[in-house]
DNA sequence: GCGACAG
DNA sequence: ATCTTGTCGC
């Protein structure tokens, strides 16, 4: 029997906009913002970490952070924006309020059109508030069928019915691939760009390392809701 | 049929 | 995601 929240999560896909290679480059103005998001969670509360930096330079400005309620929907795979994406809303909605910030991209941990349905979290939010996203996981959703290569930036298209929906990238030698995918307003070769730029030496992109030390600092209570970790 | 399955 | 120490290697 297919779950409701397919149908739903099919019709929500028919909206999203993923450009064509090439097509609409995003570009940096001096006082744009990229943010990369994280959630870690304890008993009784959720905490969202966003990481923010300069687009232009890839600055490190400072991470952010907020307080919320555990959701209510349970952890699924294939659902994670049901779960995590509210969340990550109220973050942004936070961030906004206290801090008249409005991210000009944002990047997050999931996928975006690599889902079965091409619907991941990244997509959902994208397509909440409107403003480009790109989706870095740690685990793929579907297979990549192209041998991937052994060293740093090698890249293996991740297929769904012959389409490409986003890629296998080799970060270090020898390391296991993370996987880009678009989430909306945004085309994967503009995705695998940005990711690459704003990387580091590690296997993790750097600005989710930094954006899942801070949450987990907060869920230790070591700083507050709101505080700015800079 | 069975297992695996973003965080 | 989360529960958890030391340890091997670059």
């Amino acid at each position: 029997m297919k779950d409701e929240r397919d149908k739903e999560q099919e019709e929500l896909a028919n909206h999203v906009k993923i450009f064509p290679d090439g097509e609409f480059k995003l570009k940096f103005k001096d006082e744009d913002a990229v943010c990369s998001m994280d959630v870690a969670y304890t008993e009784d509360c959720a905490f969202v970490s966003c990481d923010i930096m300069r687009g232009k330079t890839g600055e490190w400005i400072n991470t952010f952070v907020t307080i919320h309620e555990l959701p209510t929907t349970p952890y699924q795979s294939g659902y994670f924006a049901y779960y995590e994406g509210p969340l990550l809303l109220e973050c942004l909605q936070v961030l906004n309020k206290r801090l008249k910030l409005t991210p000009a991209l944002v990047i997050l941990d999931g996928h975006g059109l690599a889902h079965p349905r091409k619907f991941g979290i990244a997509c959902w939010l994208g397509l909440k508030i409107n403003i480009p996203t790109i989706g870095v996981a740690k685990k793929p959703m579907i297979p990549h069928q192209m041998e991937l290569g052994n060293g740093k930036g090698s890249i293996a298209p991740l297929l769904l019915n012959d389409e490409v929906v986003g890629v296998a990238f080799r970060s270090n030698k020898g390391v296991k691939p993370i996987y880009i995918s678009p989430g909306h307003l945004i085309s994967l070769d503009a995705s695998i760009h940005w990711i690459k730029k704003f990387h580091g030496e590690y296997r993790i992109f750097e600005p989710i390392r930094r954006a899942d030390q801070a949450v987990r600092l907060a869920a230790k209570g070591e700083v507050g809701e709101y505080d700015l970790i800079d």
